[in-house]
DNA sequence: CTGTTAGCGCCTTCAT
DNA sequence: ATGAAGGCGCTAACAG
């Protein structure tokens, strides 16, 4: 019985096919300079035992290890999810592997984290800050000797790659498009604005307000509770001069928004409008359907990988890796005309391209 | 400038610290005798170096090396990305990280993954199998040196731990909530029957059926794509005798199922009643709400990851792995009755729990 | 073509 | 309390 023995070594293999060690490696490693009746011998020995080569020690070599380290707030949230297995694909192509870590957008969590992800050696780095002014963050990664991607939000001080969607653009499109429909006391609401993208969304919210000569109606409120983003939208709307369009700064908001104003029975779009930052799953189905800014975030996720294995392969070629200070890599978003936002929608029985396939 | 240099070792610090490797190596493990004089000149030594253990080196120590690999059919899946979060926390708690492999519920791509996880000897794996019957997967955890928990789905002729969901019973107890209504002629639609966990659920319709005397009324066409299930539902619809309630198989399948029915202007429940597998985030939102059957999916991730640690530990103690072949942990769903079933669903103004929440 | 050998960074005795 | 030395599994360099 082989069964449940410790992983075989190569002295192993190269002990049953009555070879050396270093032939053996040889035929791991894709049998050059190996006769074809050796090659078979190994082969055989390598099959028989189940033979695995074993990572660390190729590490240890100081070759690649293969692995690249993901740090993001959450694996569970559908975007990091989705841009985890965009990743997770470039990866595989590289033949490598994803180390994944969570920061609960906690800046303490992401440090220790990322200390934890460090000492296996991942080959590059990919992450979502926490906090876009983490100094510490900022610090490590200048110093670091390996390639890192920042993405989804920048990382001030640092002088690594950077991917990140159009968040003002969009964001102030978005807005200008409501002002097109003729609202004129547009909220601003939800999402929490010392996070780097949602103030940015803010921004380009702020400049369309401006550009339209229209005051700015703001509410950063905490929205993450259902029942008191609902309170907090009572008071708007009891309000002398209630909104007459809500744009929502984020995927949760904007569902947290359209619950309460379909509890408190408001008519959407007839009373206020919707239009929220991020496309979700359910926006085209849900009466009447949401319009949204749709972020490309499958191909935030590849660009990033691709953009750290093009500089890992790079550090083959020269001793020392010589750091691109590229200019942030800007993906564009895409407006998506739904109903909420007064407008007809997609032509009935024209089915809604979903984010991302359910499988 | 200390700045993107290779990674500095152990050595180097004890050279820094004039101690020698063995004590600066007592150090980094906790610093039993050593002087505290020698100890701060260490520690100093480590902060200026910036230095991190070499994971690797450790490794070929023959110590764990603080992984456990997942292999998940798709970590976008908001299922399995659900289980990893959960499953990743547990880990953290041991010290440890995740290294992720996806197999798109493809056999080959599987034990091709399962290869290059294991070269990198996680001390342990998580597996949800992309065919309950892949002898080669049974046969290799089998023979497995570390131990194995599999979830989400069995692996016949394998001994190891095993976490799933009871979807034979939550299945046949929604059919019979879908009985007591009155409906008669309840659809049983959407999933791969290939999969064991929609074969349970399956068989628990089907059970539920010939205990109430029905006839069953099965439809496993593919519903991947929105306007397929549209066609296939609109002949049943057409049909003389029309099904009054329909049961989906899965999430994805409940979701286009609404949808459909949404297009076909088919009042619901009035005119056909919905029931689905799998809780997801706007069911209660939607109009109307759909009633579902919700796994404990978290507690999935979690329960499979805290067996797998304490197998991992067993091993401490044991020079050998003993495998303990523990019966399946089955874990019970709850049924959530909203409207789409013909409920009167949860009192207005009550907030429905999501399945998982937002950050 | 093939065998032998020197480390890679670390931890663990074993002396001191 | 500390330093020296062996070896974990592997690859690359060198000898045959």
């Amino acid at each position: 019985m082989g069964k449940r023995n410790a992983h075989p070594t190569l002295s192993d293999v190269a002990r049953i096919a009555k070879v050396g060690v270093g032939t053996a490696s040889r035929v791991i490693n894709g049998g050059v300079n190996v006769s074809p009746m050796t090659m078979q011998r190994v082969e055989s020995a390598i099959r028989k035992l189940g033979y695995l080569p074993n990572h660390a020690a190729r590490v240890l070599k100081g070759g690649r290890t293969k692995t690249v380290g993901l740090l993001v707030p959450s694996i569970a949230d559908s975007f990091f999810a989705s841009c985890a297995e965009a990743a997770g694909k470039v990866a595989r192509c590289h033949d490598s592997l994803l180390i994944v870590a969570v920061t609960n957008n906690q800046s303490d969590a992401e440090m220790g984290n990322l200390d934890v992800l460090m000492r296996h050696r991942p080959d590059g780095l990919l992450i979502v800050p926490s906090d876009s002014e983490n100094e510490a963050l900022a610090t490590f990664v200048r110093k670091s000797a390996i390639p890192v991607v920042i993405f989804d939000r920048p990382l001030f001080g640092s002088d690594c790659a950077n991917v990140v969607t159009d968040n003002f653009e969009a964001a102030r499109n978005a807005t200008r498009h409501l002002i097109k429909h003729g609202y004129k006391r547009i909220l601003c609401f939800g999402g929490e604005p010392e996070l780097y993208s949602i103030s940015e969304r803010l921004r380009g919210y702020r400049r369309a307000m401006k550009e339209a000569g229209l005051a700015p109606l703001v509410d950063s409120s905490r929205c993450d509770v259902a029942h008191l983003a609902a309170r907090a939208l009572a008071v708007h709307l009891k309000h002398a001069r209630p909104p007459d369009a809500i744009f929502t700064l984020k995927n949760s908001s904007t569902i947290i928004t359209f619950q309460a104003l379909q509890q408190l029975k408001v008519p959407v779009p007839a009373r206020v409008a919707l239009l929220g930052f991020d496309d979700f799953e359910l926006a085209a189905t849900l009466r009447p359907s949401i319009s949204v800014i749709q972020q490309p975030i499958e191909e935030v996720g590849r660009r990033a990988a691709e953009l750290l294995f093009e500089q890992i392969q790079d550090l083959d070629g020269t001793k020392r890796y010589r750091r691109v200070n590229r200019e942030p890599v800007v993906l564009p978003s895409r407006f998506v005309a739904r109903r909420s936002c007064g407008c007809k929608g997609v032509a009935a029985g024209r089915k809604d391209k979903l984010v991302r396939a359910k499988q």
